[in-house]
DNA sequence: GCTGAAAGACGGACGTC
DNA sequence: GACGTCCGTCTTTCAGC
């Protein structure tokens, strides 16, 4: 166990640099991640093995540019729920994951009880999806559908 | 303009394939990637070289676990301005952007008028912020903060 | 969509401080 | 204990077909 707070603590300046370096552009390769923080290949290398065997970094994943790709249609959905059980919580929870069009739910402390960010190729498609799927869900008190005007900021890399 | 339509209307089921496959591990090789699409090495080159360049494909970033990085607390901040004219949206927009720890913010339609996303190290850090920079942003009517319990679903691949 | 060849990246081992 | 250099192997990338 103190190995593996040690590891976290260990964090110094240089690796603060390799995650916002690969935050930023997370297939660059080592050689030229190494340049970027001034160091030589192989403890670069080290380095990162590192923070991807304790956890610091969890993945890399490709980001999509949704209406490109034929999902032009975006929304975040507010869900209040009726009573505050756990099994109430449970059914919700487990059928907003079974929604593939559901990229993100959060439970939060407060009201609204969820966040939900749902993506579909059209505003038909969502309204299909709302009426068939989301507005079924037992326990659901309110459902408030808002739009996405504009992302001020989006996505932007933690500041490690 | 027909080209670059084309390209993104051309999109086929082994273009969704790869889109999956990066969005679920963004540092896979080539190699690895043409076995996983059943497709030969040169062709899954150029799709993805093509996916990229026709901006479907947008970046590749490493996934930080924001508490093992010392960034142990994270807020949703629900911000209600006082008066719907540009000059207002701009300045909550242009100070919201310059706060590192604002991680995203969303201008909505409806109300709230903004989602915020805040990541700091902790509660403290958090108040501190609040206090020091938000609260002082003007034009701003009402801000709620909200923290999130739990991560039910957390940024899935989009269902391309 | 395949093949081949050059350039470059990876991932060890080993020596230095 | 962490950095740096070297080197064999694999991957990427760009031809031509």
């Amino acid at each position: 166990m103190l190995g593996l707070f040690g590891r976290f603590l260990a964090m110094d300046a240089i690796d603060k640099k390799i995650l916002a370096e690969l935050q930023r552009d997370g297939r660059q390769s080592i050689t030229e991640l190494a340049e970027r923080v001034q160091l030589s290949l192989s403890p670069c290398h080290r380095r990162v093995r590192a923070l991807e065997a304790s956890g610091v970094i969890e993945g890399y994943h490709a980001v999509i540019n949704a209406k490109k790709a034929g999902l032009g249609f975006e929304a975040l959905l507010f869900v209040t729920i009726s009573r505050s059980d756990s099994s109430t919580f449970a059914t919700v929870e487990q059928q907003l994951a079974d929604i593939p069009e559901v990229v993100q739910a959060q439970r939060l402390f407060g009201e609204p009880d969820y966040l939900v960010k749902v993506v579909t190729r059209s505003l038909e498609d969502y309204q299909r999806l709302f009426d068939e799927r989301l507005t079924g869900i037992p326990g659901v008190e309110r459902l408030r559908s808002t739009l996405v005007m504009r992302n001020v900021v989006s996505d932007r890399p933690l500041p490690v």
